[in-house]
DNA sequence: AAAAAAC
């Protein structure tokens, strides 16, 4: 059997990742890791999960060990798509590096200029960028690319969704063609084949099988529900409160504006909660990831800027609150739990108007999902006045079917459920009066003092960004007229305005 | 119907 020592490694580096209890490699690390060293340009085709990352940050300390950084002019040169991952590539080098001295940057948006310029000008070893910022940096003039040895383009298939393949030819242009290319995606369609072909010469191409598309190891269920988001809400609180095994979940939405709605509900309801999507403010996110991945967080509502590739150890569970547009975020999502061989559930709620999307989905994994608890046509029929009386015009189906299920709704339910019901509602009321003092308090201190870094631990989406903040503010206003009431959210303001009145 | 990434 292969074994690290087997690879071609450095001692150095053997020894660290000895101590952090590896011994054997991953199939992505044994193929990439020998013609890495070698120098040969790579081609990996691997999802993450597989150990991918140590199958480039491994060769690279190795090779590293010879030479020195000079100013401005880095040696190596890390791409990733998101900020995130890229701290995680850092993290990586410094748990193997930790028996080097080498100078690791983090170039990424969202953070100040300042230790980033000072790392460049003590010179860096190893750069690990995201693409706006690194070309930032060098249209400011502080980076030379000269001496960059090796590249590496990480997540290719993403970066080319992220319409960032022409900010990556700028940066390739920049640096010598005799460099070192290591080019991994987690799928090869022609037109990444294509990208690779420009950018590698004569690579060594490891394909590693994909792990079964959705691992067996995750219980999936769908869950029925309606379509208004509260109710939505309310629906994602049952089933996290029946989950008895739940130890941590990631709560993906798909839009932005969601992640923050879903957070204040939840936070308002008292569960240990927190959020990450691109337009938080960076230190909000790295703070809530870190916040997650040490227990302090139970819940994290996400968008899909936590969908791929971020390395969380053991998710208990993944709640889909909307059914991603595209199959495959589906599978990113869902690969969140269940990792190395632990068990995971994942639950999706299903929507009347998502059934096109659940069918894509279904397709792509080759299976049915099984319903949690009764199908959508076990949903009770819509309100008066709900849109689907105007859609159903004509066909008589709505027609039928509304007054049958309205007579079942008194009994429906009808014993202990009931009670819970009230309970629940009862708990709830209490909850949002409770939450009206507090939400109150923190009105008044804001502005009172308009303390900057409360503003900045705060786990609200809003951004130190002004105009972001501005945009948030219309658009919130923008949401469109709610006749019945509120719901569960009853914005801060109105409150502070009907206690003035009182 | 989205999200991500520079200021």
């Amino acid at each position: 059997m292969t074994t690290f020592a087997d690879l071609g490694l450095s001692q150095k580096v053997l020894s660290a990742v000895t101590d952090a209890g590896y011994t054997v490699p991953t199939p992505i690390q044994a193929g990439a890791i020998p013609p890495a060293l070698m120098r040969r340009d790579i081609c990996g085709i691997a999802q993450t999960g597989t150990g991918k990352t140590a199958s480039f940050v491994l060769p690279m300390l190795t090779l590293l060990e010879k030479g020195r950084a000079r100013a401005r002019m880095p040696r190596t040169l890390i791409l990733e798509p998101t900020r995130e991952l890229a701290a995680q590539v850092a993290e990586n080098f410094e748990k193997y590096g930790k028996n080097h001295k080498l100078n690791i940057a983090l170039l990424i948006g969202g953070v100040s200029f300042e230790e980033q310029d000072r790392k460049l000008e003590r010179g860096a070893d190893v750069l690990i960028c995201t693409p706006g910022r690194l070309l930032d940096h060098c249209e400011r003039g502080k980076l030379l690319m000269t001496g960059v040895e090796i590249l590496v383009i990480d997540e290719a298939d993403r970066m080319l969704d992220m319409g960032f393949i022409p900010d990556i030819e700028r940066i390739a242009k920049l640096i010598p063609f005799t460099r070192q290319t290591l080019f991994f995606s987690a799928t090869m369609p022609p037109e990444i084949q294509k990208l690779a072909d420009r950018f590698l010469q004569n690579p060594e191409r490891i394909e590693v099988a994909k792990p079964s598309s959705t691992a067996l190891t995750v219980t999936q269920r769908l869950i029925a529900s309606p379509t208004k988001d509260y109710e939505k809400r309310a629906i994602l609180r049952e089933i996290i409160r029946e989950q008895t095994d739940l130890k941590n979940a990631i709560i993906f939405c798909n839009r932005k504006k969601d992640v923050a709605d879903l957070f204040r509900s939840l936070e308002r309801h008292g569960f240990s909660v927190g959020a990450l999507h691109g337009d938080m403010d960076q230190r909000s996110r790295t703070n809530m990831l870190a916040g997650f991945k040490d227990n302090q967080i139970t819940l994290l509502v996400a968008s899909d800027v936590a969908a791929r590739g971020l390395d969380i150890p053991d998710v208990s569970h993944v709640f889909n609150f909307d059914v991603p547009i595209h199959a495959e975020d589906y599978v990113h999502r869902i690969g969140r739990t269940g990792r190395a061989g632990r068990s995971g559930a994942a639950f999706t709620l299903v929507t009347k108007s998502d059934t096109k999307y659940l069918d894509a989905i279904e397709k792509m994994i080759s299976k049915k999902i099984e319903w949690h608890n009764g199908d959508l046509s076990s949903l009770p029929a819509p309100a008066e006045g709900e849109k689907d009386e105007r859609r159903g015009r004509g066909k008589g189906r709505d027609r039928d079917r509304r007054p049958a299920a309205k007579a079942a709704e008194p009994s429906h339910k009808a014993d202990t459920a009931n009670v819970q019901d009230s309970v629940e509602s009862a708990e709830e009321v209490v909850a949002t009066k409770v939450d009206s003092v507090k939400q109150e308090r923190k009105a008044d201190n804001r502005s009172n003092q308009g303390n900057r870094d409360k503003r900045h631990q705060s786990p609200n989406p809003a951004n130190d960004d002004h105009r972001e903040r501005r945009r948030n503010h219309y658009r919130d206003q923008d949401d469109g007229p709610t006749p019945i009431g509120f719901g569960d959210d009853i914005p801060a303001f109105m409150l502070i305005v009907a206690n003035a009145k009182a």
